[in-house]
RNA sequence: GUGGGUGUAGCUCAGCUGGAUAGAGCACCAGGUUGUGGCCCUGGUGGCCGCGGGUUCAAGUCCCGUCACUCACCCCA
């Protein structure tokens, strides 16, 4: 074998399909009743968009961004995720001057240079929502419940929310202070990756899961504990919101996502069987990020869903979607004029929309109802010299034998009451 | 970027401490019925044993390197 696919890409097969299909399916009818709007920004944006709009110092632009250069010598980089590419895509086409909120979906490829693993991979597909120019802790609960809704569809047991608010610019400082404070007087305890953290990116220090720093983690003040007015009554109400509802969640304080742009909600849904990898969804708000690429002050909110991490838990959890639906009659032939008249009928009956295909080659009967039967056809339509003679077919049912001669004209009457194609 | 495991047929895997023309099951093709599938029987196609080097009279088997896959870490969907 010459190609091979790429280190961290992988191939979606017929037998996985229906998943990908169901998924789909379910989202599009979601969106739709909560009345959200696809929109597809390209797959490679400039460079700049996703330094900017993802910060500089997260790992995703220091070390996992597909960058390369065009032949006019213009950076471009695959997207590493939706926020950044839809947001451009809001102010380039004026729809920051729409009713707000505004709110879309997305869907496609996403492309990280990490090492694969379970649950993990160099070009995965997310499901990306995003509601901007609406603060109000209610749509943080309706697009928290987007999430829920698919997930609840699919059939998925034990769902939770794991929550937390990360603050904004008025509180976060202050307690990022107390946080490090707490850490300097612990240095001498903490790993390495963690003296690190301490400089460049304080709220990480939450979420490392080396042994010996857990007793400094469970020690640190929590930042749920010295959010200011505003972040805390909007926490207050999110959490209110889906009291109300009964969306059971877990306040997890060493909840601090990657992104540098979250503000105030941060969240995630966690579910078992994807390795080491369980959050499913993740997503948050970023009330600072429209204005930081050039918009007006506008508040945002969205997460984004890896369908491969879906599936993953799907077949975990044993939920098999609906076969899709494929061809159960196939039309054997033997000789020449009998093969013409197999193209004429199966040309026939697919225009009648009855699913149909279509034996090739000139072999023998016994091989193509061999290939019949592999196939799992219900019926296979014969035509020899015998039907071409005194144009009829015979119409063999596979799963107990039986036979009857049909005159061809008649052919899509028997299968029309008995076969109906999927529109 | 770091660490562990694994690389033999399309797939799942045997191949013991180095000594065959490299095997099995499944799948595929054909025949057993020159107009009839499934079950059964018979035969067949298909492998530079991941790649490169080394040790040896002899390497699928041992050593080194390399690549790939995989799991985990960092991080993330």
């Amino acid at each position: 074998m010459k190609f091979k696919s790429i280190t961290g890409t992988r191939d979606v097969l017929p037998e996985e399909q229906p998943y990908w299909r169901l998924i789909e399916n379910k989202i599009y009818q979601i969106t739709s009743l909560f009345g959200y709007q696809r929109v597809d920004p390209p797959i490679f944006e400039e460079t700049a968009l996703f330094v900017r709009g993802v910060g500089e110092t997260t790992d995703i632009v220091e070390k996992e961004m597909y960058t390369f250069k065009d032949k006019s010598d213009n950076s471009l980089t695959l997207r590493p995720e939706f926020t950044a590419g839809v947001i451009r895509l809001y102010l380039q086409n004026g729809m920051h001057m729409l009713t707000k909120p505004v709110k879309v979906f997305s869907i496609g490829p996403i492309f990280r240079y990490e090492r694969p693993q379970a649950g993990r991979f160099r070009q995965h597909t997310q499901f990306n929502v995003e509601a901007f120019g609406e603060k109000d802790a209610a749509i943080d609960f309706e697009v928290m419940s987007i999430a829920w809704h698919l997930y609840a569809e699919l059939g998925f047991k034990g769902l939770r929310f794991q929550l937390n608010s990360t603050g904004c610019p008025v509180c976060r400082p202050q307690y990022i202070e107390k946080l490090q404070n707490h850490y300097r007087k612990h240095i001498h305890l903490i790993c390495q990756d963690c003296k690190r953290r301490l400089q460049r990116n304080a709220l990480r220090l939450l979420d490392c899961k080396v042994p010996d720093c857990q007793p400094v983690i469970q020690s640190a003040p929590v930042i749920s504990e010295h959010l200011c007015q505003d972040c805390e009554s909007h926490f207050a109400k999110l959490c209110h919101y889906l009291d109300l509802m009964e969306r059971p969640y877990t306040i997890n304080h060493k909840l601090v996502r990657g992104l540098d742009y979250y503000t105030k909600t941060v969240f995630e849904v966690w579910a078992q069987g994807i390795g080491a990898q369980n959050a499913m969804c993740g997503g948050g708000r970023y009330d600072g990020l429209i204005e930081l690429l050039g918009g007006d002050p506008t508040p945002g909110i969205g997460f984004g869903s890896g369908i491969e991490r879906i599936i993953l838990v799907m077949k975990e959890q044993g939920l098999t979607p609906p076969p899709l639906e494929v061809p159960k009659i196939i039309i054997a032939h033997m000789g020449e004029a009998a093969k013409e008249m197999a193209i004429n009928l199966t040309h026939q009956l697919r225009n009648a929309r009855i699913p149909v295909q279509l034996s090739f080659g000139d072999r023998s009967l016994k091989s193509q109802l061999r290939e019949a039967n592999r196939l799992g056809m219900d019926h296979v339509i014969i035509i020899a010299e015998q039907e071409v003679a005194d144009q009829t077919a015979t119409i063999k049912r596979l799963s107990d034998g039986v036979q009857e001669a049909v005159p061809q004209n008649k052919i899509i009457a028997f299968f029309s009451d008995r076969v109906v194609a999927q529109s």
